[in-house]
DNA sequence: GCCAACGTTGGC
DNA sequence: GCCAACGTTGGC
């Protein structure tokens, strides 16, 4: 079992979204460190869903109910996309800043390396941001 | 809206 | 295969 960690632009694509469809594939990414997560992605592993821009927080989490398959938005066989589902909504949303703000996750990517849209997390850095989200 | 960071492209 | 130029992302 893996974690990642998948960001998405709220006025696009928010967690509500998410919810409200049930399931979405997770199209349109055309950067290869993001597309190699993908791919290594497993059915049954777990996400979270940040949203960037507006909101700069972990909002919920998901399941990866498909693994990586063609992206049906390109004809370019480069590129895949992941079937996703929504788990669970975080009760407070763990900010950006909070998760600067933490020294236990000095290391995690989405601070290290900004513009990765998927990234892969550890269940220790995903531990924490629940644990965080569950207080006030 | 600006700018820093970083990935990609293309000329050599 | 290097590196400059350019484009994109995302935080502020």
């Amino acid at each position: 079992m893996n974690y990642w960690l998948m960001k998405s632009e709220p006025d696009v694509f928010s967690y509500d979204d998410l919810v409200r469809k049930g399931k979405e594939h997770w199209d349109g990414v055309r950067n290869y460190t993001a597309r190699n997560n993908m791919r290594a992605m497993k059915k049954g592993d777990t996400a979270l869903f940040y949203h960037s821009n507006i909101d700069k927080a972990v909002v919920g989490i998901m399941n990866i109910v498909k693994e990586a398959y063609q992206d049906p938005t390109t004809e370019e066989i480069a590129w895949v996309c992941v079937d996703v589902a929504p788990k669970e909504k975080l009760k407070n949303p763990v900010t950006l800043a909070a998760i600067k703000a933490n020294p236990k996750l000095a290391d995690i990517k989405l601070v290290k390396q900004g513009r990765l849209s998927v990234c892969d997390i550890t269940k220790a850095e995903f531990d924490e941001i629940i644990r965080m989200s569950k207080q006030k």
